[in-house]
DNA sequence: ATCCTCCCCTAC
DNA sequence: TAAGGTAGGGGAGGAT
C-alpha cells in the first residue's frame, strides 16, 4: 500500500485528498508548559557527534571533514512555531513533494510546508484494510510472505499459468479490487527474484505497477541507487559513497574480495549480487520466532533502586505473559539498559524521552529453559545490579529472552470415552503420546496478522499523565505499557502478538494467565466459501465436541477401513476452517498433524486427497485471518 | 577453527 | 508538549 496511514486516515477525511497531510500525535502547536532544564541544541550537538563518529569510523574520515544532515536540523527551539518534535508517522505524496519525509519532526516539516495538515492515526482503519489486502491476495494464491501489515511478497508463478493472464493484467485487476475494497492505492512491482520485485515496486509507486523483466534488469540495476537495496541503510550507503560509490552500476566494478574486506565476508556477498540485481534467497511462507522481548525507553524516571527493581519486575511479567502467548522457553536473558550519558543534560528534549544515552545489553545464561516470571525477574534484577548504575540516570530498559524452545504439553489421557454413535470403536486405535508430541514441539502462532494490537492501549491515555512509570498506578500501569505505542507505531505483522487465548493454557498446568480483556477482535469472512455446503446437520454439531473427541471421529474414520465420502471430508474441512475464525489454533495444529501423519500412512491416493482437501480450507482460512499458512510438520 | 557475547546495523 | 518497539543478521574479538 502508498503511504499506508495516511491513505486509509484520508477515507474518513476526503476533503484533504490531494493536499499535503501528515499523520502525528500531535498538531504542532507550541507547547503551553516550558520545562526547566531543556537543552535542545547540547542534546542534538551530542547525536550529530555520535553519528560523525561512527561515519569516521566507517569511512576513514576525520570528524571535522564530515557534515552530518539529521532530522534534529531546522527543528526550531522551544516555544517558537518551528519547535515541534513531534514525529510524522507518514506523510502523503503532496507533502513528500515539499520535501517531508516519513519520521521527520513536525517543526521542521511545517517550515517545509506551513499548511501541512495532520491526521490522528486509525489503528482500526489499519486493521480493517490490512485485513482486506490479505484476503483479496490470498483468493489467488496462497503463497504469501508478510513483510508487514500492507506489504508482501507473492510467489505468483503458479497463478499467472493457471489464469493465462499477463503479468501487466493481473496487476491492473489486482490493483483496482484492492483499491475498489479499501478505498486505498496500492502499488505492484513485479519481477524474477525476491529483489527484483522489490525495486520494481518501489519504481510503481505511488498507486502504479512496473514489471521488470529479464531484459531490462541490467539497465534497470545500473542507476538504482545503492541505498535502495534492503539491508543497505544509512551506514553501509554512507561507507560506499566513501568508496566512491552510490549507484548499483558503479559498484559493479568492485570484486567480491574488495566488497567482502570492506563489508566483511555475508554482506560484502551479498552486495556483490544485489547490484547486479541477483537474490538467491526464495520467499520463505513461514519462520520460527529466535527471542522474545519488551523494552520500554520513555517515561523511565527512578529515583531508587527499589523502584527500578520493581519495574524490573513487571516488566519481566510482560515478558513471561508474552512467552505464554508464544508457547515458548528460553535459556538466555538479555537486560538492555539505556543510561543518560554524562554529557548529556538531565532533562531531555523531547518530554520524558530517553533523550542521549549509553546502552548497556547484558546477558544470563540458564542452566534449563524456562519463562517462569520469578526466574526471568530474578535474573535481571541480578544483572541490573551488577551495572552499578544510579537508577536516576536510567531513561530505559529492556528484557529479551533469547535461545526458545517451545514449551512441551503434557499427554492428557483421560477421559476418553465414546464418541458419536455412527462411529465404531476400533481396537488398535488407542490414544498415542506421540500425538501429544506433536502437538507440543510447535505451534506457529507468530506469524499472524495482527494490526496494532490493542488499539486501547495505542490510542493516547485517556488522562493526561505526566508522570513517569514509577509514580503511576503499577498493576495497570505495567500490564499496559510495554505495549502501548509511543512515536511512530510499527507495521510489524510478523511478530505482533496475538489476541486469542491460548486454548493450550488449560495443559500447561496451573499457570494459567489472567490478563486483561484484550479489544474483541473481528473475526474475518473466509475466503472461498462459495464452496458448496453440505447440508449434514452434523456439521455444526462437530463444533459442540470437545476437540479430543473430534480427534477420536477422526481416528474412527481413518481406520474404518472404508474409502472416505466428500460429505465427511468436508465436514471435517468444514469445522477445522471454523476452528482457525475462533483462532484454536493450537487444536487445528494437532488435529491436521494428525490427520497428516495418518492419512500418509494409509498411503493411498484418496485418503492424501482427503487430507489435501482439508489442508486448502484451513490454509485459506488462516491466511484470512492470520496472513500466514499453518506450520505444518513433515 | 568455532563458539559466544556484545554491539552495530537494518527493516518495518 | 509528546513519549519507539520488536525482531533478525552479522561482525569484532575474546573464550573455548
Ligand atoms: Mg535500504
Amino acid at each position: 500500500m502508498d503511504c499506508f496511514f495516511v491513505s486509509v486516515g484520508l477515507r474518513k477525511r476526503p476533503e484533504l485528498r490531494g493536499k499535503p497531510v501528515a499523520v502525528t500525535h500531535s498538531k504542532g502547536s507550541k507547547p503551553q508548559t516550558k520545562r526547566e532544564g531543556v537543552d535542545r541544541n547540547t542534546e542534538f550537538n551530542l547525536y550529530k557527534q555520535k553519528q560523525a563518529k561512527k561515519l569516521g569510523k566507517g569511512t576513514g574520515k576525520t570528524e571535522d571533514e564530515i557534515v552530518i544532515e539529521s532530522r534534529v536540523d531546522n527543528v526550531g527551539d522551544e516555544n517558537s512555531e518551528y519547535g515541534s518534535l513531534s514525529e510524522i508517522a507518514s506523510c502523503s505524496y503532496e507533502a513528500r513533494a515539499k520535501g517531508i519525509k516519513n519520521g521527520m519532526f513536525m517543526g521542521p516539516a511545517l517550515k517545509l510546508c506551513p499548511n501541512l495538515q495532520t491526521i490522528p492515526y486509525d489503528f482500526e482503519g489499519y486493521k480493517e484494510v490490512a485485513y482486506t489486502l490479505y484476503n483479496t491476495i490470498a483468493q489467488y494464491t496462497l503463497d504469501i510472505e508478510a513483510v508487514s501489515c500492507d506489504e508482501m511478497y507473492v510467489d505468483c508463478t503458479e497463478l499467472l499459468k493457471d489464469l493465462k493472464v499477463s503479468v501487466q493484467d493481473f496487476a491492473t485487476a489486482l490493483r483496482q479490487e484492492i483499491k475498489d475494497k479499501t478505498g486505498c492505492p496500492c502499488s505492484t512491482g513485479f519481477g524474477s527474484n525476491r529483489l527484483q520485485s522489490r525495486l520494481a515496486t518501489k519504481r510503481a509507486k505511488p498507486d502504479g505497477q512496473f514489471f521488470l523483466t529479464s531484459d531490462l534488469v541490467e539497465d534497470f540495476m545500473f542507476g538504482i541507487s545503492l541505498k535502495d537495496l534492503p539491508g543497505v541503510g544509512r551506514q553501509t550507503s554512507q561507507k560506499l559513497e566513501s568508496l566512491g560509490h552510490q549507484t548499483c552500476g558503479s559498484l559493479q566494478t568492485l570484486t567480491l574480495g574488495l566488497l567482502q574486506r570492506h563489508l566483511g565476508n555475508k554482506t560484502g556477498a551479498q552486495l556483490f549480487d544485489q547490484c547486479r540485481g541477483r537474490d538467491p534467497n526464495p520467499l520463505t511462507f513461514h519462520t520460527i520466532r529466535k527471542s522474545v522481548s519488551a523494552e520500554v525507553n520513555y517515561g523511565i524516571r527512578f529515583e531508587t533502586n527499589d523502584q527500578c527493581f520493581h519495574f524490573l519486575k513487571q516488566l519481566s511479567a510482560e515478558v513471561h505473559s508474552r512467552m505464554q502467548q508464544f508457547k515458548v522457553l528460553g535459556k538466555c536473558i538479555t537486560l538492555k539498559l539505556m543510561v543518560r550519558a554524562e554529557e548529556a543534560p538531565v532533562e531531555t528534549a523531547k518530554f520524558m524521552g530517553h533523550g542521549f544515552c549509553n546502552v548497556l545489553n547484558k546477558s544470563s545464561n540458564l542452566t534449563n529453559a524456562t519463562n517462569d516470571v520469578e526466574i526471568i525477574t530474578k535474573e535481571v534484577i541480578s544483572l541490573c545490579k551488577k551495572q552499578k548504575i544510579d537508577p536516576k540516570e536510567l531513561r530505559g530498559i529492556g528484557i529479551q529472552i533469547s535461545k526458545l524452545e517451545q514449551v512441551m504439553t503434557k499427554p492428557n489421557n483421560s477421559g476418553i470415552s465414546k464418541f458419536l454413535n455412527k462411529n465404531k470403536n476400533v481396537p488398535g486405535s488407542n490414544y498415542t503420546p506421540k500425538v501429544e508430541n506433536d502437538a507440543g514441539t510447535s505451534c506457529d502462532v507468530k506469524n499472524q496478522i495482527k494490526v496494532e494490537d490493542n488499539t486501547k492501549y495505542s490510542i493516547t491515555p485517556k488522562k493526561k499523565n505526566t508522570s513517569s512509570h514509577v509514580n503511576k498506578s503499577p498493576k495497570h500501569e505495567l500490564k499496559s505499557s510495554p505495549v502501548k505505542r509511543r512515536g511512530r507505531p510499527p507495521k510489524s505483522l510478523k511478530y505482533s502478538l496475538m489476541n486469542a487465548k491460548s486454548s493450550m493454557d488449560k495443559f500447561l498446568g496451573g499457570e494459567i494467565q489472567v490478563k486483561e480483556e484484550l479489544p474483541a477482535q473481528t473475526v474475518p469472512e473466509i475466503i472461498r466459501e462459495e464452496r458448496p455446503k453440505s447440508s449434514d446437520s452434523n456439521q455444526d454439531g462437530l463444533l459442540s465436541l470437545s476437540w479430543e473427541k473430534v480427534r477420536e471421529l477422526l481416528r474412527a474414520w481413518l481406520d474404518s477401513g472404508q474409502s472416505p465420502k466428500l460429505c465427511d471430508t468436508r465436514m471435517i474441512a468444514s469445522y477445522l476452517s471454523k476452528l482457525v475464525a475462533k483462532k484454536d489454533i493450537d487444536k487445528v495444529y494437532i488435529l491436521m498433524n494428525f490427520l497428516k501423519r495418518r492419512t500418509h500412512e494409509i498411503d493411498m491416493d484418496i485418503w492424501i486427497e482427503v487430507y489435501n482437501y482439508v489442508l486448502e480450507d484451513v490454509q485459506n482460512s488462516m491466511i484470512a485471518v492470520y496472513g500466514n499458512k499453518l506450520w505444518i510438520n513433515n
